[in-house]
DNA sequence: CCCATATAGTTATTATGCTAACTAATTGGA
DNA sequence: TCCAATTAGTTAGCATAATAACTATATGGG
């Protein structure tokens, strides 16, 4: 997260790269502006998901079981491709949402016995449907 | 941070978003790209940092008293109105660059008690101006 | 003057991220 | 066939974020 509240101005971050041709104030005072504006939407999407009891990655990690068109369940370690986590976060956040009941493992299991398929059980699927609006207004209200 | 790797298509959020009327998917793309690229960003800034010991608080803290026009020392509470960070945080990465001996209280102290004046220590400062050029590349060199 | 209130900063607790190192199961090449 | 290497997932330990609650100092209205 960018937490600087007050951007420099262009004059400020002019004089620091003086040497450093090739760097435009103009370029660089665009990309903290943006990067400041994503953090505080983080945030609210953050806050948001909280106030219902889920971090953005337990969200995410039911959206991606969510959106695979011709399955209803993923591996842990297919989830992990599709988002860019490490493997003990998503440990952790799988774990969570089990202890919660909003996932479980998937009725057909594969013969690999190191991975579980994992869906999402009737109560997080409604739970997941419920928060999915209130998630895309928060983008769409974003100011960037 | 978001962590998401491939972002949905247009008809996707089409799909999800059809009973929102005001909210547009072509917007909410732009927002998603825009958010997945100031990630990336940050993680960049982040290790670019942590290869040189800092935190990315630890750092904007010094920019903070480095960046001040009239004065070489600032308050926590002073560094603390400019980030947008809660106060244990600050206190924990100012213990943490006084530790490094990268700050250190200033000579001249207010008369309140209750707050300590910090500034660069000569080490501090040239530890910053080392890191500067390279954190404005990072922003340069960004994909947004 | 003095006590209620506010402000500066720290400590305690919780959550989430990371890397490194671990166990268990699978696979593949000599 | 069998053991080395790979893959799935968890555990351990650390850093950093948050909120709530704490101590110490300062301020201001009666």
């Amino acid at each position: 997260m960018f937490f600087l509240k007050e951007l420099p101005d262009e004059d400020m971050i002019a004089g620091v790269t003086a040497d450093l041709p090739d760097v435009s104030p103009t370029h660089i005072l665009t990309v903290l502006t943006r990067l400041r504006a994503a953090s505080v939407l983080l945030r609210n999407i953050e806050a948001y998901l909280r106030r219902h009891g889920l971090s953005q990655t337990q969200f995410l990690a039911m959206m991606m079981i969510v959106r695979e068109p011709d399955r209803a369940s993923l591996s842990a370690a297919e989830i992990a491709a599709r988002l860019d986590i490490s493997k003990p976060v998503l440990s952790k956040a799988l774990g969570s949402l089990a202890d919660k009941g909003l996932i479980g493992p998937a009725t057909s299991q594969p013969a690999d016995r190191r991975q579980t398929q994992l869906s999402l059980t009737p109560d997080g699927q409604r739970r997941f449907d419920q928060l999915l609006p209130g998630y895309f207004q928060q983008l769409h209200a974003a100011d960037m």
